[in-house]
DNA sequence: ACTTTATTCTGCATTACGTGCATAGTTGCA
DNA sequence: TGCAACTATGCACGTAATGCAGAATAAAGT
């Protein structure tokens, strides 16, 4: 029902020149961060040299983002929260409220065709590049606090949402793996098939 | 560029007096850091005042640690391949094999009653640091990573890993906010059953 | 078009993390 | 005791990240 662009983006998509701009300019630095990362890896490429390739200056990028590992944050967090405490959180379904979490954030990622190859390209290096690795355990993490901020903070909760988490990034690793080609809403659902609670 | 130390215990625990003194170092930067950035945040403590606490040059804390964040690190990893390749890896049985790696973990951190203080404050430093908290989130993901190293790298077992560890992660949140009153063994046992294979 | 106001970009200075290297100091061992 | 191995330290350096002030650019009013 709503349309999902970028990462922590504001809900208001103006349209305005500056919000271009921004856009544009947040894009192109993605993409020089990629590909130099890529190229030479994390360690020996400097901010510097990211945002030369994106024609801006070092200052300009910690403008857009907070830290060099930043620059290719997966859009964990996509109205999770939203997503969570649309469903009653009462009692002992929390399970269909997270896996709908997941599953939205799923929906949103596959729809999404214009960024698909620098998300999949992304989610590529952090397989390979144990900074970005950490970055993208780290966002997990936070994407997992945020699901469980919107339900009782009891141990089965946190089980569930962590295991949920668990079982979406291991799809996505396995969807960026093979390209984007099997569907990956479906292979999330299989995931949380696999754990779903069982009594 | 790339660093590999461990901070994994080692086996051989060595009682020579330069392994004792190496761990006398350890604790006390660990105890001087908990201390430091329970009382004045992460980001207001430098290393350089860590050190001072701890006796020891700036120069040598980064010789202990590659981070000022892993001055308070998880004993994460603690004997998980061992654990893992140790049951058999075929085919469907994987979840033994992880859920032993689990309890492994919980019980070797609840039987060492003499850093069950230090392992607790880390634990509670790590829900209230963001900082802290990513760390303890990347080092998660190590550990997952070290566990689905010895196994195949299916969707299944992926799943299964990174759900296991979310569940043991889950449980040491709990346990560290209890104070260590309640048994960790079996609230990770516990909470590994929320999520156990269903077919 | 021209001025005014708001927002973004950039250069400069600064702090602190983290590493390499050379050297001094300890511990282990014959 | 003397040699070998290891550990601690000081120094120099690169660079990530932040604050600030002023230039550049977009939006809005006249």
């Amino acid at each position: 029902m709503q349309k999902l662009r970028e990462n922590i983006v504001q809900d208001t998509t103006l349209d305005t020149r500056r919000e271009k701009n921004k856009r544009r300019t947040r894009q192109a630095i993605r993409a020089a961060a990629i590909e130099l990362f890529t190229k030479q890896g994390f360690a020996d490429t400097t901010v510097e040299q990211i945002a030369a390739a994106a024609e801006i200056s070092t200052r300009t990028f910690f403008n857009y983002f907070d830290t060099k590992e930043q620059a290719v944050s997966l859009p964990y967090g996509l109205r999770a929260e939203a997503s969570i405490s649309a469903h009653g959180q009462n009692d002992n379904d929390s399970w269909q409220s997270i896996e709908a979490a997941c599953l939205t954030l799923a929906t949103a990622l596959e729809a999404d065709t214009d960024e698909r190859p620098t998300l999949i390209a992304g989610i590529r290096l952090c397989q390979r590049e144990p900074m970005l690795r950490d970055q993208a355990s780290a966002q997990r993490g936070r994407w997992e606090q945020l699901m469980l901020s919107s339900l009782d903070q009891t141990l089965v909760n946190r089980v569930r949402v962590n295991a949920a988490a668990g079982a979406t990034w291991a799809s996505l690793s396995i969807w960026a793996e093979n390209n984007g080609s099997a569907s990956l809403v479906q292979t999330v659902r299989e995931a949380l098939g696999t754990i779903s609670p069982n009594n």
